[in-house]
DNA sequence: CAGTTTTATGCAATTTATTGCATATTGAGT
DNA sequence: ACTCAATATGCAATAAATTGCATAAAACTG
């Protein structure tokens, strides 16, 4: 009970195929959920047979069929109930971090390349991040209720991404230091 | 291959038994990592039975018996391959910001609820990650090697929780808003 | 026209995680 | 003696996620 929100979120506003579905989570929502395209269309299937979600197949000109999903009413309602559950914090799971635990002079150097290339992996997202902050959210305070909340989330993953940049410059630097000790000896 | 690590970088210092192991998680590590007992007790005897980890059974006064479980030489270098290994981003999976795409008025007081409540569990996190901070981590530069990467990670989570909890006073600031509109329309 | 990429959907097997239950010792409270 | 809480370990069932493979239409590439 957890991908299937994210994808009856996705389908709030635009009914969508499972390919289409798929990359949607690579953009907007992609910060806070990530699936494979082969999660989406199971769970497209279970939503479907629980009555949450309506199946229509859709010809096209120049590409294969592709089935497009709408929530239905008792979809709907079942999201309504789910915003007003509970929800429970989600630890990060990062390899990144528990690898520092394991810090030695033998994997500073590799332990640096890894934050250098999350560092440029943010660096990209962020970017578009903020083009569609400028381009959509530029007003918050005129946006419509729905679009606020989106807004927010979007302003949680931009903060985040800022924040981890620093930390990974911060990061180097200190691994720097313990790789040179290792070279004078040699 | 994930959790396993975790574990195994918790007993990279200390031995330790499931039960001890399981509390670890919800404090030091538990910022980059959660898991239940079950699976903390399933993955050690997976381990043990890669040759990764080695059982001792240690009886107690006052309590019942206890397995420790040690690294193993073939457990030592299993962990420096992987620290070496490339690691994937893996994304946060929280469902307040899914369900923030879902905001209207008949749910913001509940959500901005909610935030409230994450708030309160991130303050109560971060004063304890302060708390040892100060106590092990006051110099970093001074630091030997293993314990400069865990100061990173720490460094991380805290940054991370404070960037949190201003954004919680945001949201729930933008949130105030759309919940009062609702009242003068009536 | 052969080969590759993009669009589009799916099955099967395995691994990982969660949920619920079961067991057993010891100490403290009533 | 009974109950409760903390310590300590585990099984079984289910759910969720990953990995690998399979199919197929159309467009673009050479």
């Amino acid at each position: 009970m957890a991908l299937s929100h994210a994808i009856m979120t996705a389908l709030l506003e635009d009914d969508m195929s499972g390919y289409e579905l798929a990359k949607a989570f690579d953009i907007s929502l992609g910060l806070f959920w990530r699936a494979s395209h082969q999660q989406i269309y199971q769970e497209l299937h279970k939503l479907a047979d629980r009555g949450w979600l309506q199946r229509e197949t859709v010809a096209q000109a120049g590409k294969p069929d592709k089935i497009v999903y709408a929530l239905t009413e008792a979809g709907r309602s079942a999201m309504a109930e789910w915003v007003m559950g509970n929800s429970r914090v989600q630890e990060g799971k990062d390899d990144l971090f528990v690898k520092l635990y394991n810090l030695a002079e033998s994997n500073a150097a590799h332990l640096a390349m890894e934050i250098g290339h999350r560092r440029e992996q943010m660096m990209q997202r962020l970017y578009l991040y903020e083009k569609i902050r400028r381009r959509h959210y530029a007003d918050p305070t005129a946006l419509p209720v729905r679009r606020k909340g989106v807004f927010l989330a979007l302003l949680a993953g931009i903060r985040q991404g800022e924040h981890f940049l620093a930390w990974c410059d911060e990061a180097q630097a200190i691994l720097a230091t313990v790789d040179g000790k290792e070279s004078d000896g040699g």
